[in-house]
RNA sequence: GGGCGUGUAGCUCAGCGGGAGAGCACUCGCUUCACACGCGAGGGGUCACUGGUUCAAUCCCAGUCAUGCCCACCA
């Protein structure tokens, strides 16, 4: 076997992934023990139209270690792949793709359009799978699943009509967010509220008739500021355009200013003067006295505090605008409907919502106006009038659709909702009890609180590409919701047939020559993609079946994602997964018993990674460049809980040398005859440096293993990292040297076989963070091994050795090394020169080690000989190792003044100690109240701080 | 307005009641027979500030300042 010098890891991870492939290494269930238990994780699917960014990137290799550890350990392992039919970012980019080709969607059928997305889908979608393939992620792939499966697919269907049936699941009318780019309602969590600049406008609006009223202002006092005799009632918005649709003016019912014109009517002052709409002024708790000139218009169509206040108050709800976010262009002259609307008002009571919605208020110029022009002129005609007060410049909350990245409108519609509320309790008080935790804990607080505010969940989208709802709509428009059609169909018929009224006898006759699709039609919306999502953990095994696999990895065990999705996504499967989900007692299985939640990843500065700011690090390029390997450790590395990513290229160059930097490391030991024993035993290892490897590994191991359980993948990166680099590499390779340079023997034996032996459990150890450079050093030793399989499947380390002595020795032999590196270096002693040194006052102990460890020191020291004696020989340079002092003899080399000036900085230092400890154990306070074990030990430090100076002292001494 | 978090070496970050740590960067020295993507040795920090608890505080508590994120209906 020839290994290059540097580890390139293009070459190698398309066969490295192909070598699993073969080995059907990430099956579930692959390399499990018999009877053992299983270990689940569900991938948060990536959208259908994704690629991998550096989220994905962090977020899959962390499931991966998880993964890939478990199934070494012997787990029955499952980690579930797939994918996202993602409603709305799909049918974007497949509008998008289709009108380059000169189609529009609208000019095609609903099942022409869905055939164009699967073909697009087949073509071109799901690109992410083989970049996470890339990554290295060990997925059962064999199971992917898409939630547009036929399978999941009857499982939304199953929720959906059991929901309904339940009366978790309804139809309602009132304001949901609009979208007028996609012509869709979203959920509230798909809005994002951005601060922008604006205005807001001060308008009059006159009193009816030309009435007037004594407006006046006092200070806190109670001291008049303002008296005058007004005509008209201040009002100030930020959306003029939606006046049109006011149906009253509020103001506080404690505000005096406006106590006299309760009840009255005012004129709202856009429109044709001679059909101007008047509208009465109440009183509701909403609006701030302090804010403005405490006088709201109430426009309940268009706002959802005004739409609370209208509701409560029976005002009309008279919508303005179409679909496109344009004014309304339907129904008859403004003229005509302006009246329909006075005589509501007049006849007061609750006003029927159909009614007032058919009612189309927008003066004739302005109809089909888009939203934003029609602002324009209104402010240009009441300004005109000369009725506008002021404009203010102001910063203002306004709603974006997070993906079509246009203002949103709140817009009156029929939505089918679920009740939230109701699902969460349960879903609460599981992570309340503790039965799903998150990791770091204080993400509960953020699912406690949005959870307890939980806010009806509105699940359909006029969208074609997704889950169609399963409702249909009789003649009449009774909702029968069914499974599928014929089952709603029985229900129709038996539903008309029961009830007395003018389509018993049309269904009786329709019955008799009966034409699919006649009698009811199909509600034409879709749901939200997120419906389908939050089943995802029990969907894709199988439910509702009955599966082998459902009740073998149901429950899975841990969710890994970022925090941005607790909402969109943790919280619903929790709501879904504990309402479905039933053990053998009825009691709610939730769908994970563990939710770790990692950072975002950000450039290395914090900020947001995003294309216009061009600081985007793609996960792919950074592979193509540096390995998987290396970026894979770098996330790992930086995955501390509870702080965000800032990722730096530095990192993954360094993380990339550490690769490198192991790779040579087998190289160099499978050049000095590594051989890899099966039946290596470590109690046989009689050698100090092999013990005192042996139980730095077994260390290392407990420490990976403590930190893995525990979520923190930084302190296992890190603990991985010291042991091969800090120890393995440069202190037992090195150690090893001479013994694997010197004759052939049982210690040359023993050293090739522990290092064999270390080198397993580092590429073990490292397997789930850098799985590609492992395997392929794994199989570069097959032959001396006899490997059974490939990495990936083989065991986890577990080994639990510890030599206190052979410690003891090897600390010895590395402070030695280490002090006379640095006196060298301080002395400006040529590293290539070999110093002869004595060591003085040398405990049996000692001189047993220097008996044992001396061919080590002197070949990594650089020592041409180290003898005993009884005193420093003259002209040398003296330095304190434990009880006993090294003399390095320079003979006339030596620069005295240098050296005494090196000793006096050393007693200098200990006399600092000294003085430090001698404060502390001069407190009684300290000594009486402090453990007893804490103040022995500053004793203890004490005197070998004191026998160290007596011994540095006696050094200077000795130079005169 | 509510919630969560962060301020530790030039940079990015660990640590979190009893001697301030890592990586990178920096300085000096190395053609040491695995590795210059390397080896060795160093310099560098009133652990944001102010109080408190404690024998002992970078660590716990309170407050201040700075800074980031999430949620929220001030027209």
């Amino acid at each position: 076997m020839t290994m290059e010098t540097t580890f390139v890891p293009a070459d190698l991870e398309a066969r490295i992934t192909d070598t699993w492939t073969s080995a059907n290494a990430f099956a579930a269930g692959a390399g499990a023990r018999e009877d053992a238990d299983s270990y689940t994780i569900v991938i948060p699917p990536p959208n259908v139209t994704g690629s991998l960014h550096i989220g994905h990137a962090l977020n899959n290799t962390l499931q991966d270690i998880l993964i890939r550890r478990k199934r070494m350990q012997g787990y029955d392992v499952l980690w579930q792949p797939g994918m996202d039919h993602a409603g709305i970012a799909t049918q974007m980019v497949v509008e998008r793709d289709l009108a380059e080709r000169q189609i529009q969607r609208r000019n095609l059928t609903r099942d022409e359009f869905l055939n164009h997305v699967w073909s697009w889908k087949n073509e071109s979608g799901g690109t992410i799978i083989n970049q996470l393939k890339r990554l290295g992620a060990s997925c059962d792939w064999s199971r992917e699943r898409f939630t547009m499966d036929d399978g999941l697919s009857k499982a939304v269907l199953k929720v959906f009509v059991q929901l309904h049936r339940e009366g978790l699941v309804y139809k309602d009318k009132r304001l949901v967010n609009w979208d007028p780019q996609f012509e869709t309602a979203i959920s509230d969590l798909e809005v994002e509220n951005i601060e922008v600049d604006g205005h807001m406008w001060h308008f009059k609006y006159p009193l009816e008739g030309g009435a007037t009223y004594e407006y006046v202002e006092k200070d806190e006092d109670g001291n008049v500021t303002l008296r005058e005799t007004r005509d008209y009632i201040s009002i100030a918005t930020t959306r003029p355009e939606t006046m049109l649709g006011d149906g009253a003016v509020a103001v506080h019912p404690s505000d005096e200013r406006y106590a006299p014109i309760i009840g009255k009517l005012c004129e709202i002052p856009v429109g044709p003067k001679e059909h101007r709409r008047l509208i009465p002024i109440i009183t509701d708790d909403y609006p701030d006295p302090d804010f403005g000139s405490g006088a709201v218009k109430i426009t309940g169509a268009h706002d959802f505090n005004d739409y609370q206040v209208a509701r409560r108050n029976h005002i009309p709800l008279y919508r303005l605008m179409d679909t496109k976010g344009g004014m309304r262009d339907d129904g008859e002259p403004y003229a005509r409907e302006a009246e329909k609307a006075m005589a509501i008002v007049k006849a007061g009571g609750e006003p029927d919502k159909n009614e007032v919605d058919a009612i189309n208020l927008v003066p004739d110029e302005y109809r089909g106006m888009d939203r934003f022009e029609a602002r324009k002129k209104v402010i240009a005609d009441i300004d005109a009038e000369g009725l506008m007060i002021e404009v203010e410049d102001k910063r203002i909350m306004q709603p974006f659709g997070d993906r079509s990245k246009v203002v949103i409108e709140p817009m009156l519609t029929d939505q089918w909702y679920v009740d939230a509320k109701t699902l969460a309790k349960p879903a609460i008080e599981a992570v309340r009890e503790g039965r799903t935790s998150f990791v770091p804990k204080n993400w509960e607080k953020t699912y406690f609180e949005w959870m307890e505010n939980i806010e009806p969940w509105c699940i359909s989208r006029q969208l074609w590409w997704g889950h169609r709802i399963p409702a249909w709509y009789g003649p009449d428009d009774h909702i029968f919701v069914a499974e599928d059609e014929e089952v709603a169909l029985d229900m129709a018929v038996q539903h008309y047939l029961a009830h007395e009224g003018p389509w018993k006898a049309w269904v009786e006759e329709k019955m008799n020559d009966f034409k699919p699709g006649e009698i009811l039609r199909r509600d034409p919306d879709v749901l939200d993609t997120w419906f389908s999502s939050a089943l995802w953990p029990f969907s894709t095994l199988g439910w509702p079946d009955e599966t082998p696999e459902l009740a073998r990895y149901y429950q899975t065990d841990v969710l890994v994602t970022a925090f941005d999705i607790i909402f969109f996504w943790v919280a619903r499967m929790m709501m879904m997964g504990v309402h479905f989900m039933k053990d053998g007692h009825g009691k709610p299985v939730e769908p994970f018993h563990t939710v770790y939640i990692h950072a975002l990843v950000r450039d290395e500065h914090g900020q947001k990674m995003s294309k216009s700011k061009g600081n985007v690090l793609d996960p792919l390029v950074l592979i193509d460049e540096y390995g998987a390997d290396a970026l894979r450790f770098t996330l790992a590395a930086m995955a501390a809980q509870g702080r965000e990513i800032k990722l730096a290229t530095q990192r993954i160059v360094g993380y990339r040398n550490f690769a490198t930097k192991l790779w040579n490391a087998v190289r160099f030991a499978q050049m000095s005859g590594a051989e890899h024993k099966t039946d290596f035993d470590p109690a046989n290892v009689r050698e100090p440096v092999n013990q005192w490897i042996l139980t730095e590994a077994s260390r290392a191991i407990a420490e990976i293993d403590e930190a893995l359980d525990g979520y923190r993948f930084n302190d296992a990166a890190a603990s991985a990292y010291r042991f091969t680099w800090n120890l393995f590499c440069d202190w037992y390779l090195e150690l090893l040297k001479p013994t694997l340079n010197g004759p052939d023997g049982p210690a040359k034996d023993e050293a090739r076989a522990t290092m064999a032996y270390v080198i397993d459990t580092i590429l073990a150890l490292l397997h789930p963070f850098m799985p590609f450079i492992t395997e392929q050093l794994w199989s570069e030793t097959e032959g001396a091994a006899g490997r059974r399989n490939v990495l990936a499947l083989s065991p986890w380390p577990d080994l639990s050795f510890e030599s206190e002595a052979a410690a003891a020795d090897l600390n010895w032999v590395i402070e030695l090394i280490t002090q006379t590196r640095s006196v060298r270096s301080e002395m400006n002693i040529p590293p290539s020169a070999r110093l002869t040194a004595v060591l003085v006052g040398a405990s049996e102990a000692t001189k047993a080690r220097l008996a044992s460890q001396g061919p080590v020191l002197e070949r990594v020291g650089r020592f041409e000989a180290i003898a005993l004696a009884d005193s420093a020989p003259d002209g040398s340079i003296q330095q304190v190792v434990g009880e006993a002092t090294l003399c390095l003899q320079l003979g006339d080399v030596i620069d005295l003044d240098a050296e005494r000036a090196r000793l006096a900085k050393e007693i200098e230092r200990l006399d600092g100690e000294i003085a430090r400890i001698d404060k502390k154990l001069g407190n009684e306070n300290f000594t009486a109240r402090a453990p007893e074990e804490v103040v022995q030990g500053e004793r203890d430090k004490r005197s070998g701080y004191e026998a160290e100076k007596v011994k540095v002292g006696q050094a200077l001494e000795r130079l005169g």
